[in-house]
RNA sequence: GCGAUCGUAGCUCAGUUGGUUAGAGCGCCGGUUUGUGGUACCGGAGGUCGCGGGUUCGAACCCCGUCGAUCGCCCCA
């Protein structure tokens, strides 16, 4: 412990099934967003600091503490992204992106938030994201939504529920903050110590409080429906019935609001049931997706009013709930004698560019390396000797036969496509000779 | 930023009210046995008990600090 460097707090090294895990969340939104025909992005980890505190908002937490910023070597102040909206949204205005119009991007990698460590949320963490840009249609909404609904199915994850909400237009939103204000100053002194902060820094997240010193002012508080514009309602009930005509499964949520400055209308996250097993699983921080529309955005940036909507998703928490089958070994090489080991390895070649999983070890053969690939989980180990002038008798052997698929069939095939091959099947080997 | 719990072999942990050379299982290495090479047994290596300081004749154990982990608050994915 004295000596050997320690990661970064927060950090972590991902390994064994939770990285494997973690690779099936990736694979699955990869695959799934090409099905949506979302086209990928790449841009910087770091940005000029102010990409990020024009666009999030200078008084969220986010921007006002949690922020990896430092000066570069010109004295510039850049910043390790916190979220990957802000830098799509930089980098659609400095490349042009408005002539693809609208644009339906994905993204994943990490991100990095100075924050106390706990379950589900750690310092450098890593996300899935999807953005659509430069439609204002509700349609849009439904795409994305539509989208983030089939990768977590995909994905095995159970008892976790679509919760939707509406923020209105900007008048809209804030007239209704305005009248949230109203409502909570009245009560100030009656209001949690956190919430009493809220009400100047943050006064819709009075609303999601776990306070139940605040829960009765909530519950009387007024509705953002109240001061919807038709312009608005009309656009949440498009949204709602694109939704239903999906087959998205939501619920709405009238004090779900997002904590990000830009967000307009349509805001959402996907959170585990109340109770559900994946509830249990990710204990207190819930939020496995969210976004919502992010109308304003843009013009923070200096660009031209853009429409757009877009969500992120948690990839260690996404992996969390999910069990990715295994992928085992299909055929391990144990060759006895030294000088087998190069015939195996131009086979192990021909096997594997045929699509069948080989492996065998590097060092010397040893007897217990045939124990080893059992409980490794292989399913069938290869015993390899030459009988006569051919170029090698290997032989299956099964190891966890009852679960494996079948392989001898393709690797016959294989095989006879590079050699001369006998079958034996009574004694499952096959004599392999050179053309 | 605030609070709680916890740091003993590579891993999971034990260690009795403070008392000699700190233990187990798994894993690793070696050997014997077994044999359609999948078993069983024997042995071995490996720890300045997170780090620093204090109390004591004596600290893994008590006290303080520090670093880290875990969980919760805040906030968020």
């Amino acid at each position: 412990m004295s000596k050997t460097p320690q990661a970064i707090r927060g950090t972590q090294d991902i390994f064994g099934p939770d990285a494997e895990a973690f690779a099936f969340v990736v694979e699955t939104f990869e695959r799934v967003r090409k099905l949506y025909r979302f086209r990928r992005v790449e841009m910087p980890v770091f940005e000029k600091t102010e990409v990020f505190a024009r666009s999030i908002g200078e008084t969220t937490d986010i921007v006002s503490k949690e922020m990896y910023s430092f000066e570069d070597r010109g004295g510039e102040s850049l910043t390790l992204r916190p979220e990957f909206t802000a830098g799509i949204a930089r980098a659609y205005l400095s490349n042009g992106w408005q002539q693809h119009a609208p644009v339906k991007l994905a993204t994943h990698g990490p991100l990095f938030r100075y924050e106390r460590p706990q379950k589900g949320r750690y310092r450098q963490f890593h996300q899935i994201d999807a953005e659509i840009i430069g439609a204002a249609e509700p349609q849009a909404d439904v795409e994305l939504l539509a989208m983030a609904d089939q990768i977590i199915r995909e994905l095995g994850i159970d008892g976790v529920t679509l919760h939707l909400n509406t923020l209105g237009d900007g008048d809209s939103r804030e007239a209704w903050r305005a009248a949230l204000v109203e409502h909570f100053r009245a009560v100030k002194d009656e209001l949690s110590e956190d919430s009493q902060e809220r009400l100047e820094k943050n006064p819709l997240r009075i609303l999601d409080s776990k306070d139940r010193r605040d829960m009765a002012f909530v519950a009387d508080a007024p509705k953002i429906d109240d001061f919807l514009t038709d312009e608005a309602r009309g656009f949440f009930d498009a949204v709602t019935s694109g939704l239903d005509a999906a087959g998205v499964k939501w619920t709405r949520a009238e004090s779900l609001v997002r904590g990000l400055d830009y967000y307009r209308h349509t805001a959402f996250e996907f959170i585990p049931d109340e109770g559900s097993e994946a509830a249990g699983k990710l204990g207190s921080q819930s939020t496995i997706l969210g976004g919502g529309r992010y109308d304003g955005l843009m013009e923070g940036l200096g660009g031209a009013p853009t429409p757009a909507v877009g969500w992120a998703a948690g990839i260690e928490r996404l992996a969390m709930l999910v069990e990715p089958a295994i992928e085992q070994t299909e055929l391990v090489f144990l060759p006895d004698e030294e000088s087998d080991k190069l015939p195996c390895v131009q086979l192990i070649r021909v096997l594997r560019e045929s699509g069948i999983s080989c492996d065998m070890a590097f060092r010397k053969p040893s007897r217990k390396d045939y124990d080893k690939a059992k409980k490794a989980g292989s399913y069938r180990a290869i015993a390899v000797g030459k009988i006569a002038d051919e170029f090698l008798t290997i032989r299956i052997r099964d190891l966890n036969i009852d679960s494996a698929p079948k392989v001898r069939g393709r690797l016959r095939e294989a095989l006879e496509a590079r050699f001369h091959v006998v079958e034996n099947k009574a004694t499952r080997e096959f004599r392999i000779f050179n053309r």
